[in-house]
DNA sequence: AGGCGTGATTTGAACGTTCAAAGTCTCGTA
DNA sequence: TACGAGACTTTGAACGTTCAAATCACGCCT
């Protein structure tokens, strides 16, 4: 930098300013000072920058558990977009709440992080209520389950995923749909119940066709055997996830059953297992989620100490994909 | 800091010494400057180390493009072994070879980066020999394809795989053992098709049983529909990636073949959809890789500028997991 | 003519660490 | 008694930026 302010017969002062404030140089001097900027290929160093003004352009986001193909599309865009507006992404890993919140500490801390991004919001979540109390900026993908909202967040409108997966099974003529899911309490697996529920009741489904399992292919087997095996059975399923989506599908295509004819199935997630089983499934808008949490993420880090309302929440509808098995 | 020296009646530099070189501070004073550091929560800012040691503890990997199931759980274990090294992962995501070195430059200059990890490496690889110019530390996930090695690498031996998945295939009773790869020239692929190639050459097999396509759905059928429809036609598959696998694996449910039992499929990553659909699949140790890459990674920024021989390489063993189509 | 405001630029200090060199203390030895 | 060696500690400067305040040049007003 004092290379350069040399070279364009100016102060180091003069050329942070040209590179970070330009209206409070004269158009000339701009210029001159551009120039030499160019002739050295001179970049301003992040460290330096980042002990002066205490930000890093950094966000940090958890690297989910493995398997998860919609964080890990979701981490992509992320990143992407990310790096379009000179940030970076940092990773961290950890098990529990209890973890995560001590890698918020030592980033904060120790590498001056400008922001956090939330994946996998729960009941009883520990971590917003830490980073708020610390005034970082954070948005979260997932909603505040069973909590008021104090922070941004963006989420998918899962209930309208499975609704609109209700409503599809409904037109193909099924009047026996079940509902695949996980146990009560989960926040996101209530909410993909509830799209079920509305839709059925809309026209006077059964409403106790359902099953709650925690999420394994067999889990879905299992609770598509049961769901069969009723005197009044099931003739489709929709399914809190492609996990157990796929264990259904797993029993059916054991049992021979005609998927999409005699059968319907969606899951959730569209994950590529879906893709390759042919399997119905939600979709979620991940590369709308990173967009959003990004703006949303731009406008706290700019107000954050002076604003305290937190950002308008963003909901995203779903898409459902329909493949063989509706 | 400063505050540390106060309170320990030290000076800085002392309790410098204290964290970065206990052996120089005499017994006693390190326990009062421990004490000092315990009491006050101190911790060091990372971006003024940075600034004056050059030295970031950030490692950058690159944002595999998303649906690499391998890739990502690659990256999963090395976020999780590298934090515990007290390194933090940074990711960047391009789409080419030219783009990601343009990244390696924003993030070696900008953010005294310490060291990469490539994945992906390929025939005609500019990258690393970017890298080993700037004499920047890095190793490679995958071999130095059609070069000599002037870096260190880990890699997994693909055609052990394939070899161990072809003798599989062979106790079974098979004596028609396809192969279906990519078009030749792609290390990767070609590595594969050599341990099948050795497996059925030790026995006898018909080499030209075989096919090459890109990796997609429709062509894992397409090879398996001529492949069948032979006037001998083949009964096994052998597969360079659960892609293709998983095409094949549609087309021989589509003709109602019992798998397994008539016809064998093996397939390669161990993908979770090789999972819902019982297919037999070569799997890749990744937590073994990222250890192999770490453990050398350290090597190397120890050893920078003054070593010029690179690390021994690391060549792992892939396991073949049995399920239903073998 | 002198003071004043404004826009452009410079100066000195600071962010929190570590490096390089110099300082102090203790002890064994000439 | 002094001297050098070794162990430990301190001092001043530096890393590359930006902040806060000071300075400068210039035109305008009274």
């Amino acid at each position: 930098m004092a290379t350069v302010a040399d070279r364009a017969q100016v102060s180091r002062q003069t050329v942070s300013n040209a590179i970070n404030a330009p209206h409070l140089v004269r158009a000339e001097t701009l210029a001159r000072v551009q120039a030499a900027i160019d002739d050295l290929g001179y970049r301003p160093h992040r460290a330096a920058r980042t002990l002066r003004t205490q930000r890093s352009y950094l966000i940090a986001a958890r690297m989910h558990k493995v398997g998860s193909d919609v964080l890990d599309r979701f981490l992509h865009a992320l990143t992407t977009r990310a790096q379009a507006q000179g940030y970076r992404v940092m990773l961290f890993a950890e098990d529990d709440d209890a973890g995560e919140v001590a890698s918020f500490d030592e980033l904060l801390t120790d590498h001056d992080l400008d922001a956090f991004v939330l994946t996998g919001t729960h009941v009883g979540d520990q971590r917003t209520e830490w980073l708020a109390e610390r005034g970082a900026a954070f948005v979260t993908f997932g909603r505040p389950w069973g909590a008021t909202a104090h922070h941004g967040w963006v989420d998918v409108d899962g209930a309208a995923g499975t609704e609109a997966a209700t409503e599809c099974l409904l037109q193909r003529g099924h009047r026996r749909i079940a509902f695949v899911g996980w146990p009560a309490g989960s926040g996101v697996g209530d909410d993909r119940r509830d799209g079920w529920s509305r839709a059925g009741a809309a026209v006077g489904l059964d409403p106790s066709l359902q099953r709650a399992y925690e999420d394994s292919l067999d889990n879905g087997r299992q609770a598509c055997a049961e769901l069969l095996d009723l005197d009044d059975p099931a003739t489709a399923f929709v399914c809190v996830s492609d996990t157990l989506a796929l264990g259904v599908w797993t029993e059916l295509t054991a049992r021979g059953v005609r998927l999409g004819d005699d059968v319907g199935v969606v899951g959730f997630d569209d994950s590529p297992a879906a893709k390759v089983t042919r399997l119905s499934s939600v979709a979620q808008p991940v590369d709308d989620v990173a967009e959003a949490c990004l703006r949303m993420l731009h406008d706290v880090i700019g107000a954050r100490e002076s604003d305290d309302s937190p950002p308008e929440p963003v909901l995203l509808p779903p898409t459902l994909v329909t493949r063989d098995t509706t």
